[in-house]
DNA sequence: ATGAAAGCGCTAACAG
DNA sequence: CTGTTAGCGCTTTCAT
């Protein structure tokens, strides 16, 4: 066959893929033009090494002129593996949460992989529902922050039975069979308040959310022990364990504040948005903040800057914690075995001190 | 076979999926188990109306008992249809944005649908690229809300060729193929610059971002109009088009108008973020909002309510926007051809009044 | 270095 | 109402 003719080949193919908008271009259809099989037309275009140099050039050429998608359904059908990662959070709407996205993105798609995002929207029940979703989606692996309600672990259950890899992050589930990527809440919680209590807070109070989630679990740790370091006692009083992402819950737990004999001058909120509705709610009552009383929040939400007095925080890798998440999964898929005893991962954080939490300026 | 038996069959395969965990489940161990094809299997779970209830009944149960879970590359291979919609967007961290995708979620499960989600980041070649890999994964159909940076649609141009319809919402592209959903950005624009005429503003900029977007390019237009009907006389000093979401650019724009020989006494800025860096800014030169100047924003983020004075602002239906769009386009996937001229959709805006722009009390 | 052939799991004519 | 048959497009032995 001349070059000519060749060409004219190729030419009346493309026409015909431009006009009929109805047929796929095929390994088939390839295979045809150059006079080999199908077999060696998968091969090149999976550069596999077995392939004359020459005629793998020849095979993306032709691929390409022609349009050429590969069908993933077909292929992952035949390689009984899909190259996506899944990932399921609580809510997509947060500055935390986004950057998490993007860190996993980059990574999953500079690797190859697609990545299928779900929210829970903090209730099990879509959790639970999200992940049978993603298991017949057939996930090569799952990443997860868990929802506020959940209790349990058990709609994730399949995924560990049929050893497709699991990992947590943020809001984790300790499990001999999953990796945990955090930070150290405790010493986060820790920190927050000695540094409370460095500015002279003698009474404090926490207002935290669901003990069953470690990241409030733990802060409220840290929280205890360093009230106990500096011998202020501790009592229940000290704690408003609430569900801190209802707006009225917040509300009352800011009532019940409000109402105290001894009002704190010290509180210590386990997250950026709840903290400015206080803020917010103690500024209307006139009360001073950080002269009356100190706050201080958790996330470095972007809102902390825009509150006046701005807020004190402790900031939270969001993005790295979505990129070494997915690193660590693919690796995993990928066979690229850890230290075994890699069943967690502790990322840095830090105290942002700013207006908020200032009383010794 | 008496019951008996059946029962313990049932039970080996149950055995035999828990123990063997590489084994999957597929519609011929069903159909061996029931002794009736492969093929009726299919129809059972796919509640074809031409299979006896009582088989039906039969098949479900015991797809239950054995875990059995579709094979959605094998079906989608067969049947040319992903039953996944694309969604891209520029940020998935914005009230606006999160809300969308809720609504769009929520439609799109309830109709079968998967969801594949992806960020441009206000990029025209990360939008390029999503739009690659959501065509290679063939989704039935397409979801766009357009890049800050986009110029043109080329990147779009397989959906449209292949008939894969295309959807824009909120940031739009006016095609003859594709059907537009927004809000009336020239009429809000209007409406938000007469009200800072009527709270007496004299003296209007307007702050907003690349006019080809139609969203500034719209919500521009009503600023004129009104400024025009007012007869206050428009000159470019008017108008800061400036890249919106680069902090620098809007600080640069701050300083401008700070240096103004007649300073403004009433800013309409294209969006909260924005409002609100530039509320803080005039705050720090001690200048009173909205005493001396009034300020108004766009999108009804949360954050308005945060800074003080509060923001006023334009109310945006973004879960109502994502269901509209999502809904629309399964619609056109379905076959349910809405009235051709269907070409855009609106939906209504609210102006938000706030202390921002409230002088006469 | 390449080809032949089988099969991944499902669905859709078509036939009965 | 159910079964037979073929094939979606790709990958992978096993040959050669």
């Amino acid at each position: 066959m001349q070059p000519i003719t060749k060409l004219v080949a190729v030419q009346a193919r493309i026409m015909d893929f431009i006009s009929d908008n109805k047929k796929e271009i095929t390994i088939y259809d390839i295979a045809r033009e150059l006079n080999i099989s199908p077999a060696t037309v998968s091969r090149g275009l999976n550069d596999h090494p077995a392939v004359k140099s020459n005629t793998k050039k020849k095979i993306v050429q032709l691929a390409k002129d022609l349009g050429y998608q590969s069908n993933t359904f077909a292929s992952n059908l035949r390689k009984k593996r899909t190259n996506t990662i899944g990932l399921i959070l609580p809510t997509i709407n947060s500055n935390f949460h986004s950057s998490v996205i993007a860190g996993v993105e980059k990574v999953a798609n500079d690797a190859g992989y697609t990545l299928l995002i779900s929210q829970s929207l903090e209730a099990a029940g879509k959790e639970a529902a999200n992940a049978k979703t993603m298991f017949n989606s057939r996930v090569d692996g799952l990443l997860v922050s868990l929802a506020y309600e959940t209790n349990n672990i058990e709609h994730f259950q399949p995924f560990i039975n049929k050893g497709i890899p699991l990992i947590f992050y943020d809001r984790v589930f300790e499990h001999k069979n999953c990796t945990s990527i955090v930070i150290d809440n405790f010493k986060a919680g820790y920190e927050v308040t000695q540094h409370l209590i460095s500015q002279g807070a003698k009474k404090l109070v926490h207002i935290t959310g669901n003990l069953n989630r470690n990241v409030y679990a733990d802060r409220l740790k840290g929280f205890k022990l360093a009230l106990m370091e500096n011998e202020i006692p501790f009592s229940k009083d000290n704690v408003l364990a609430i569900n801190i992402n209802k707006e009225e819950d917040l509300q009352e737990a800011i009532t019940t504040i409000l109402g105290m004999p001894e009002r704190p001058d010290g509180i210590f909120v386990a997250n950026d948005t709840s903290a400015v509705i206080l803020i917010k709610a103690l500024k209307k009552e006139k009360i001073k903040v950080p002269g009356d009383i100190m706050v201080v929040g958790f996330n470095n939400d972007p809102i902390s800057k825009v509150i006046e007095p701005n807020l004190t925080t402790v900031n939270y890798p969001g993005y790295e914690m979505g990129e070494v998440a997915a690193r660590n999964l693919i690796n995993h898929l990928n066979g690229v075995m850890d230290i075994i005893s890699t069943n967690t991962i502790i990322l840095r954080s830090d105290l942002i001190i700013r207006e908020s939490s200032l009383r010794n300026l």
